[in-house]
RNA sequence: GUGGGCAUAGCUCAGUUGGUUAGAGCGCCAGGUUGUGGCCCUGGAGGCCGUGGGUUCAAAUCCCACUGUUCACCCCA
């Protein structure tokens, strides 16, 4: 016996009696973007490994230490996609969209690599449905994207979303507060978690969502980030939240709110829920109007979310029901009647029918006991006798209602 | 990368102070009904007890390592 090969550690099959969820997750969001006017986009699932470094931020974990970074052949450095805004706004200026008339509205669903310890929620191939406009400063269009994923979340049965909203201000004034931050930080160092120590120098905004007492002890005190914004990023915020009370969505402001990559500007936002463990959030986003810039395009205003299938699967699948197999199933008795049952077998399948018959030879009662598993809602009967005299015997699975029928005429029987 | 839990049939799990042929429920297959599913009854198949070492007369059981998995931290969707 040869030694048995396991999946790589992270990675998920996803089985048929899972898959159907997938499928009608897909299928919802394709809908919801097209009532949006939002248009499928897919890029290679690797890229040039210095896209991603320059695109979330090298000093950000995703780069530091979970890419899955790989030379080919010819010595290229390359990378399995750890997220999806990069290779979009590569896509993006690499391919002239802007032609497409501004502002552009652009959606991707697929598989994302992170080299990450697996645990709840948290895979190594993973999945993300996103979506990424370009070309407006307009908050109208960061409410946009915010409501989408909203109905998106709302139509996959999730309740009690939270949107977590904030806005990290701009280039112009970002460094003040975060001067301002240092400054205070430092007075109290001795008093911060050993993590919250290095932040101070990594990326400071993050001790104000430190989970430990201490450390938040600090931070209640420090002035928020608003106090901070500049008169255009104050604007922006305030008449996002206009917007967004305009569509009735109700969101927190969270004035401890930060992303961890690099490219926020302005805008960010997170969907939590509560009963998924340390991993709640099921999607995030904001707006980073200098990527673009930075990966190589032309200054081009921009703002994304991102969302976890996985994540949102978890919490929205598990009440859906699933569609049944088949809707007939075809049962024949003895061996004459085995040719007529492939015949009846096309027939229906042309007629649109999801149709199955026994390929093993078995009884049947067995027969009926798998169309029963398949929760067939009828069966078609064929008996040598019947036959015959050209008739068949078409049974209501749930009713046990048994009807006689014409050989070429049962398909009326039929109610689905 | 750091720390804890777990690993026995396809699945969920029992397995006594270490003691002969390792069990149950569910699922699967067949029969009870020479042509009728769900309920019930009977039978059957299916295990190198995660892998490798060690302790012992004897290991699923005790010890160590590795691998996998799971939960949390870091971080993130």
């Amino acid at each position: 016996m040869i030694k048995m090969i396991s999946r790589p550690k992270g990675t998920n099959d996803l089985l048929p009696e899972d898959i159907w969820r997938w499928h009608k997750l897909e299928e919802l969001i394709r809908k919801e973007c097209a009532l949006f006017n939002f248009h499928e986009i897919r890029t290679p699932v690797f890229e040039e490994t210095k896209l991603f470094q320059r695109g979330i931020g090298e000093g950000t974990d995703i780069v530091e230490k979970e890419m899955y970074t790989f030379l080919d052949k010819a010595e290229r450095s390359l990378t399995l996609r750890p997220e999806g805004t990069a290779s979009v706004v590569r896509a993006f200026i690499e391919n002239n969209l802007q032609e497409m008339g501004l502002p552009v509205k652009l959606y991707y669903l697929g598989p994302m690599f992170r080299y990450e310890k697996p645990q709840s929620g948290r895979y190594r191939q993973f999945h993300q449905f996103g979506v990424e406009c370009f070309g407006s400063p307009e908050p109208v269009l960061d409410a946009e994207v915010i409501l989408l994923a909203s109905e998106i979340y709302k139509k996959l049965g999730i309740k009690n979303v939270i949107i977590k909203l904030n806005s990290i201000g701009c280039q112009a004034c970002r460094p003040q507060y975060i001067a301002k931050l240092k400054d205070e930080l430092k007075k109290s160092k001795d008093s911060l978690c050993e993590d919250c120590v290095r932040r101070l120098d990594v990326n400071p905004l993050r001790v104000l969502d430190c989970k430990e007492e201490k450390c938040k002890a600090i931070t209640k005190s420090l002035p928020p980030i608003y106090d901070y914004l500049c008169p255009e990023c104050k604007e922006h915020f305030n008449k996002l939240k206009q917007i967004l009370n305009l569509f009735e969505l109700s969101y927190v402001e969270e004035p401890r709110l930060v992303r961890g990559l690099d490219y926020y500007t302005k805008t960010v936002f997170e969907f939590t829920v509560e009963n998924l463990g340390a991993q709640n959030a099921i999607g995030a986003g904001g707006r980073y109007d200098k990527l673009v810039e930075e990966v190589g395009g032309k200054p081009t205003y921009a703002v994304g979310f991102a969302m976890g299938i996985e994540r949102s699967l978890q919490v929205g699948g598990a009440l859906w029901q699933k569609e049944p197999d088949v809707d007939l199933y075809i049962i024949s008795i003895g061996d004459q009647t085995k040719e007529e049952a492939l015949r009846q077998l096309r027939l229906a399948r042309q007629k649109g029918l999801k149709t199955e018959l026994d390929t093993l030879n078995r009884s049947v009662k067995a027969q009926f006991k798998q169309a029963d598993k398949l929760k067939a809602k009828f069966c078609l009967i064929l008996g040598p006798d019947e036959l015959l005299q050209g008739q068949v015997k078409l049974k209501n699975m749930q009713s046990g209602e048994e009807l006689q029928l014409p050989l070429g005429d049962w398909l009326g029987g039929i109610i689905l």
